[in-house]
RNA sequence: CGGGGUGUGGCCUAGCUGGCUUAGGGCGUCUGGUUUGGGACCAGAAGAUCCUGGGUUCGAAUCCCAGCACCCCGACCA
């Protein structure tokens, strides 16, 4: 993409009604901007992230045998009073339509999904079965905060899985954790984030939380180093000790929840009548397991963990562009002409490139955007390089500049060097 | 929902013990010129319901009351 063209610009002062970290970068570097407390619209930067972790996320889903379904996010009273939850649910958006028809605004899907998927199967020959979808929550947080991390409105993957029992369930649940490691791991969270216990299971005793470790995140966790995983608050209070080892050598750590799976048993395929012919002829009730993940809160965390002084450091699987591409304007046409040809050429190679073509802007105020962008690869064409009939190639994450051959940049850059 | 804080051009802000404010500065934007490897420089210009409503006063961005919005701490978080 030419930066000319992206409408969006960032800006030097840090946002006053923001002080959460990702909040701020987010929107000084234009990904995001703030609607309302929450509430945010995610501009082309921030919406080339999300939707890159949404691309691994389905990819990961597809991969366990996951169906990608959507469903409404305008959800009758009916549904929700089903499983008494129109009552309970603090959390829910009420609203009334025109006939005076009340509707709950998504916040969850399981009334939708049980009795959808109820229209479909049937026998035991039908099970298992996982369907999710990535779809935008709503939740009327008492108190949104922490900029991408709680807000009201915000995007989720949501996956429900059917089974015929709680073996196979359990067989599902091992998978989808890692499932969801992967998704972490392709991310640039792997090392940071742990299998966390809470309670909360309806089936289970436990619910499993995925934790990842950032010093400004909400949750504390008490971390096994021995085990690699961790117990939250409620565990820790209960029984002291680590479920997997049995010790208490825990470590107390700050972090973010970023994905939290349960296996709900018949809690809702009871109160929907969702039962399935077994071998035998009998009806048995079918056993659920729901399994939540939020884009966009993934998106703030990696902000909250990856970045310097001068910006965001994106992971290379999800930056919004693999390479920005620096021209250095110069007099001679040179410059412009083999930058626009390096910037074909990387197109060429399938290299997603935002090419800075801006003539009036300095190299100094490229190169400070660009590493508060926060692109994995910074390429810099100028005189002094082309002297040398080469390009300067930085990572963002490291110091060290290196002078690469224009003809061997695009290998380079592809080679993931 | 309890407690605290903040609200001034698009953004960051000064002013807040009332009058010297025709609301000052910086960023950004526009015009002209100079620059050209780390958010450049000079000159000029445009751009403001000082959150909203009410009150006190000769006079309110400034004081009082009410409301709204945003941020933070706590509570809450299928």
């Amino acid at each position: 993409m030419l930066q000319s063209k992206l409408f969006t610009k960032t800006i030097k002062e840090l946002p006053k009604d923001e002080t959460s970290f990702n909040a701020r970068q987010l929107i000084r570097a234009g990904f995001i901007d703030k609607l309302a407390a929450g509430v945010y619209s995610f501009l082309p930067l921030g919406l080339l992230v999300h939707d890159k972790i949404c691309r691994i996320i389905r990819e990961e889903m597809d991969a366990i045998g996951g169906q990608e379904i959507l469903m409404p996010a305008l959800i009758p009273k009916e549904s929700w009073a089903a499983t008494n939850r129109w009552e309970n649910f603090d959390a829910l958006f009420r609203l009334i339509g025109g006939d005076k028809k009340e509707y709950g605004l998504g916040a969850t899907h399981e009334e939708v999904v049980t009795p959808l998927v109820k229209k479909f199967i049937f026998s035991y020959k039908d099970l298992p079965a996982a369907v999710y979808q990535i779809q935008t929550k709503f939740r009327n947080e008492l108190r949104a905060k922490a900029g991408l991390i709680r807000g009201r409105e915000f995007s989720m993957k949501d996956l429900y899985s059917f089974h015929a029992d709680e073996k196979d369930l359990n067989k599902f649940y091992e998978i989808v954790i890692k499932s969801y490691f992967k998704i972490f791991s392709r991310c640039g969270l792997g090392d940071l984030t742990y299998l966390t216990y809470a309670l909360g299971g309806t089936f289970s005793k436990y619910s499993h939380e995925f934790q990842t470790l950032a010093k400004t995140g909400e949750d504390t966790i008490y971390l096994c180093k021995k085990c690699k995983i961790a117990v939250n608050k409620e565990i820790i209070e209960e029984q002291k000790v680590c479920p997997q080892c049995k010790k208490k050598d825990f470590v107390e750590e700050k972090a973010v929840e970023v994905g939290n799976i349960f296996k709900l048993g018949t809690r809702f395929s009871k109160p929907f009548g969702f039962s399935y012919m077994d071998e035998k002829g009998g009806k048995q009730d079918v056993i659920m397991g729901c399994y939540g993940l939020g884009p966009s809160r993934l998106m703030g965390t990696v902000v909250e963990v990856c970045h310097d002084e001068q910006g965001m450091i994106w992971p290379e699987e999800i930056a919004p562009f693999r390479v920005h591409l620096i021209e250095v304007r110069s007099k001679e046409a040179k410059v412009k002409k083999e930058t626009e040809k390096l910037y074909n050429d990387l197109r060429k190679n399938g290299v997603e490139v935002l090419y800075d073509d801006r003539d009036e802007i300095s190299a100094g105020e490229k190169f400070a955007e660009a590493d508060l962008i926060g692109c994995p690869y910074r390429l810099v064409v100028s005189e002094k390089t082309l002297a040398k009939d080469s390009v300067e190639v930085k990572k963002r994450d490291k110091k060290e500049v290196e002078m690469v051959k224009i003809s061997e940049v695009a290998k380079r850059i592809t080679n993931n060097a």
